[in-house]
RNA sequence: GGAGAGAUGGGUGAGUGGCUGAAACCAACAGUUUGCUAAACUGUCGUACCUAUAACGGGUACCGGGGGUUCGAAUCCCCCUCUCUCCGCCA
């Protein structure tokens, strides 16, 4: 959520900014919302400085009713009653008004930094870096989804029928090699600073609406009306929960976590070749890495959480590319997102398994995650976050491009977890 | 699931209708003292919003959350949530 006072100061630039990201009405938006401001302000000093009188008054009473005046005391108490009804109405006029200040923010996204490139579509994404080769495959090579069956290693079948489809059950090496991933990627995380956490998968209503799940994202969660629960879509929501209603050093900084979770996702209106296979489920694995920083080093750790998911990528041995994403295709929270995507060579595409993205403080602002300044002023801090990595596409390209007729290579990097250099 | 107790500022913890936005202690921060450290002493020390401005100024709200009683509520009443203890169940 932005800013109110923000916005206020810089109308003109935030309008501007909303159009990168193809916001509509923009111009409209931030001219009614500034009005409702305005009004509410007003409304607001009338309403306190009548409470202010009241106050006052009160304690007149209490006076008057030591010394014993009664007389006094009751003719006080009959101008408190005529305040209060003033007050009324201007309590509820209030309230409104701060209602409808808070829809509107809700429904304005955050604002691009200055090095997203306009543009409406995925098309417009601008591909920083390619990185590896493109494997050229044998003859006999087949998509995943194939190998998964050939190898009995994913069962989407069995998934089917003990859930439904997006849920497949991971068998033998593919089990294994599931286990060994996450564990390379934690690893990995934590040699780079990241704190491991094991977060619950299911939370309440407030730390969803704080990461922005709620109230627009609603439908693409797992609820559990009867408890109130929702089941976590990616492990950010806890782990960025952690800071909810904090308010931190500047020592503090950077904060960063890494957690293991299983990601839920209902995934309505999905179709075809988007979900065949491992591309599209809606239960998954992923590690996530999260960022608490300073407003003036969060693009530092941008770049470092970059690095992060380069480093594992190359490691694995996986052709990837990295793409900045353009306003028309980021996410409503973020203010500069790059997305990673690996190349799966049977299909002949690209595949996302990773987006690095800073929030700058549209998160903490409903957060409430702040932290003293030097001034000793709080102040909103930077979050920041990505995968490293999700499971299944990482799972489908390391299956496509390192098959061979004798079977599934593993990279080297992951044998020591595995146990196993070859899938056969 | 049953019974009971509780929820106050970073922590411990006082406070049962007006003098309490909140004692005291601890922690933290700044300073004085000091050869350094320690100790001692002094001061500061919640959050949000509004307003103001020459100003370290003024106002409102917040003692788990919501509602009520009252001229006035941390304090009384109602509802909810959560925590703890005991019992039951259980990986």
């Amino acid at each position: 959520m932005l800013e109110i006072n923000k916005i206020r100061l810089n109308k003109e630039n935030v309008i501007e900014l909303l159009g990168v990201k193809n916001f509509k009405d923009a111009d409209q938006k931030i001219n009614t919302l500034i009005d409702l401001d305005e009004k509410k302000r007003q409304v607001q000093k009338q309403l306190e400085d009548i409470k202010a009188d009241l106050n006052v008054k009160a304690k007149e009473i209490g006076k008057f009713m030591m010394q014993g005046e009664k007389d006094l005391a009751e003719k006080t108490k009959q101008e408190v009653a005529a305040l209060k009804e003033n007050s009324k109405d201007l309590e509820k006029e209030l309230s409104e008004k701060e209602k409808e200040i808070e829809e509107l923010l809700l429904s304005i996204p955050n604002l691009p930094h200055s090095s997203v490139p306009k543009g409406k579509t995925a098309e417009d994404n601008i591909v920083e870096l390619m990185e590896g080769e493109i494997p050229k495959l044998w003859e006999g090579a087949t998509p995943h989804w194939d190998l998964c069956a050939k190898y009995d290693i994913v069962d989407f079948e069995l998934g089917n029928k003990i859930t439904g489809s997006g849920f497949p059950v991971y068998k033998g090496k593919g089990a294994k090699l599931q286990r060994a991933l996450i564990n390379f990627f934690l690893d990995e995380a934590t040699k780079n600073g990241f704190d491991e956490v094991q977060p619950p998968l299911m939370v309440n209503e407030a730390s969803a609406m704080a990461t922005g799940q709620l109230p627009d994202k609603e439908g693409q969660m797992y609820a559990i009306p009867l408890d109130g629960f929702y089941m976590i879509p990616t492990a950010e929501v806890p782990l960025t929960n952690i800071y909810r209603d904090t308010i931190l050093q500047e020592k503090d900084f950077p904060i960063k976590k890494c957690g293991y979770s299983q990601c839920f996702r209902r995934e309505a209106g999905s179709y075809g070749k988007d979900v065949r296979g491992l591309n599209r489920l809606h239960q998954f694995d992923k590690v996530e890495i999260v960022c608490i920083a300073h407003p003036d080093k969060s693009y530092e750790q941008l770049e470092k959480m970059k690095q992060h998911v380069m480093g594992i990528l190359s490691k694995l041995e996986l052709p990837y590319r990295i793409l900045r994403l353009c306003g028309g295709d980021m996410s409503f929270t973020s203010a500069l997102t790059f997305d990673f995507e690996t190349y799966s060579a049977a299909q002949e595409r690209w595949l996302e398994v990773s987006s690095v993205s800073n929030f700058e403080t549209f998160q903490s602002n409903r957060l409430k995650l702040r932290f003293k300044n030097q001034e000793g002023k709080t102040q909103l801090a930077h979050t920041l976050n990505g995968s490293a990595l999700a499971l299944p596409r990482i799972v489908a390209s390391l299956l496509e491009n390192n098959q061979t007729p004798q079977g599934i290579r593993i990279p080297k990097a992951l044998v020591p977890y595995t146990g196993f250099e070859i899938i056969d």
